[in-house]
DNA sequence: ATTACTATTGGAACCGGTTCCATTTTATGT
DNA sequence: ACATAAAATGGAACCGGTTCCAATAGTAAT
């Protein structure tokens, strides 16, 4: 509990050459700069994180915003993010990603605002909970914040979000590309940008491909392992007899397939599965999963840079372009085709 | 940005009064605590976490030390712990778990003192991989401490953990009255105590029933998907044919189930297989998986409420008994006896 | 009306850093 | 050696709250 002032008096200098030697910035003669360093370490100093955010009203800290912070995946990205910050001593808080906007219209501002005003230096923003007009509103008065997984025109230096589109596009292809033509997909939660985008990609795919895929063998899902159940179940009891599966994220497609074991199929040789994302159990499957990799960690990594550099006047090194990667397992089958 | 003085102004009343409004404490007068509420209200007052802070030498925030952060359990916990945590306006953050102090010896006590001393007011020490020694040195010089599922005698009213070696013992115990004897098991991981716990008393369940499990045919995993998938490999080219396999936790059982299947054979007619923990997925496997649910969120509430007593003087409700519940599903079959 | 006591109120001092400026020390040039 | 510029140093003032005490207003009793 020592103080810069008990450092001054036992290193017989001023309080002003302390903060000096703390900070590094004044010139600081060698005899002086180690007596301080000494006395430091006798008093087993350490500077006091709320006297320096009271004069430098930076708070050291910032903030994740969004529903999306669970999932596997989220939750090993967050852990890269802390690794990211604890090199500045800055704190990683969570703001309550249970407020929907939709659900409670008012609570997602009022959250902001008190985060805003003294809790956090800035803001990660995480998916697409928030409509792009709020957001915007948003950064207008206060600029230090950053997307993840969601992109905005208008702002686009703090998007780190990935082509959906594209992904879905490639499963799409992918499918094709193994001789398929009746596929059925489960879709990712299509009020979230990111599950809207991968679905339309998936179906220009197949579009550009002259295949067409009948409204019946397209589930709505929202992510969960129960939609992929459901869906899955839901889409053998149409009368469409289909070859492949596409499914909008790992979850849903791990239990779409438990769900197609259950009913006395086989995959792949009945039904081939697609997932989306691959997460750590994808290769642990039975059949192994047949995904697409994101790298997620890499743009979290760039969003809490981005917001680094914002809020404490950085200039770490950034990337915006995130490719993606087809991780081919057992789950898809090549069909042949006559 | 306003300030209290900017406040006291505004309502015409001295900072003393703006402040005894605010924390609710000294007497006020029903007409000026109008006239400061409105001035609050009109200049949008927020008061300064570090104002207070630096005065009140609390830092509003607590930290979670553990490797054990990871895994879908945990993170659902912690979601419970920060909404806990937001009602009173503390933050929760990380104090890293990749240090292991096995790996490095000092690593841990570096990080614990930096937390200790400016950082947070207490910390969950979440998991055992800390020596039950070095925790009693920090806590004696550190008091505000809680333990999460680790328990130390001395200190027992500050441990939050779950009997293990009991949950250890129903599982083995639900193999032997569905009539398995040769059973085989994938261990957690017995370097945790947790791990270690649930092992012996799933023996001691066996052997109380003089079933005994031969040497080869347990596996020590580590609760990755990845062991349980070669260990359930490993112990299928072993020569002891066994009915049944009791595994650490849900996801080795998960991935020994995958690797079960993909060696040709089924569960649970083949092999039945029972997990530990009750994940999400655990109903959406193929077959759905027998388990048995820890409360954890219980455990994990009642030790962050511990902490805000020690912390903040707070008198909030706290439970020490934590019952573990079966969850009966279809990946254990019962074997007919002769 | 006066006294005695209680309820309110204002604001100085303080928490532990940073900033900035006046002052002192040291270095450089002639 | 002396003038002068440059480097090093000390400490007051400040950040925005809380605490505490002296001062003032209000109330009841005599």
């Amino acid at each position: 509990m020592s103080t810069i002032r008990d450092v001054a008096k036992l290193a017989g200098v001023g309080i002003g050459t302390v903060s000096r030697v703390l900070s590094g910035n004044g010139a600081v003669s060698s005899k002086t700069l180690l007596k301080v360093n000494q006395a430091m370490g006798a008093l087993n100093f350490t500077p006091s994180r709320a006297a320096r955010s009271l004069v430098s009203k930076k708070m050291n800290t910032i903030g994740i915003w969004g529903t999306e912070t669970s999932g596997e995946i989220n939750r090993r990205t967050l852990r890269e993010m802390e690794a990211e910050l604890k090199e500045f001593e800055i704190h990683l808080i969570f703001a309550d990603g249970e407020l929907n906007s939709s659900k409670y219209p008012n609570a997602s501002r009022q959250s902001f605002d008190k985060l805003i005003n003294k809790g956090c230096d800035g803001i990660i923003i995480w998916g697409s909970d928030l409509p792009a007009l709020e957001i915007l509103q948003i950064e207008n008065e206060f600029p230090n914040i950053t997307l993840l997984n969601n992109k905005i025109e208008l702002i686009d230096d703090k998007c780190f979000y990935f082509d959906h589109y594209q992904a879905g596009y490639v499963c799409g292809q992918h499918l094709i590309d193994k001789g398929h033509s009746n596929i059925a997909c489960i879709t990712g939660w299509l009020e979230t940008d990111d599950g809207n985008q991968r679905h339309q990609g998936f179906l220009c795919a197949l579009n550009d491909n002259n295949t067409n895929i009948p409204e019946e063998l397209i589930f709505e899902g929202d992510y969960t392992y129960r939609k992929g159940y459901e869906g899955a179940l839901s889409l053998l009891k149409q009368d469409k007899p289909f070859t492949a599966l596409f499914c909008g994220n790992d979850q849903s497609a791990m239990s779409a397939i438990a769900a197609i074991t259950n009913k006395g199929l086989e995959v792949p040789n009945d039904i081939s599965v697609m997932g989306y994302d691959d997460m750590n159990i994808a290769r642990y499957t039975s059949p192994p999963l047949t995904t697409v990799r994101i790298p997620f960690n890499r743009m979290a990594i760039s969003a809490t840079r981005r917001l680094l550099n914002l809020c404490y006047n950085l200039e770490l090194n950034i990337e915006y372009d995130f490719p993606i990667q087809l991780i081919e397992r057992l789950s898809v089958k090549k069909l042949y085709v006559p």
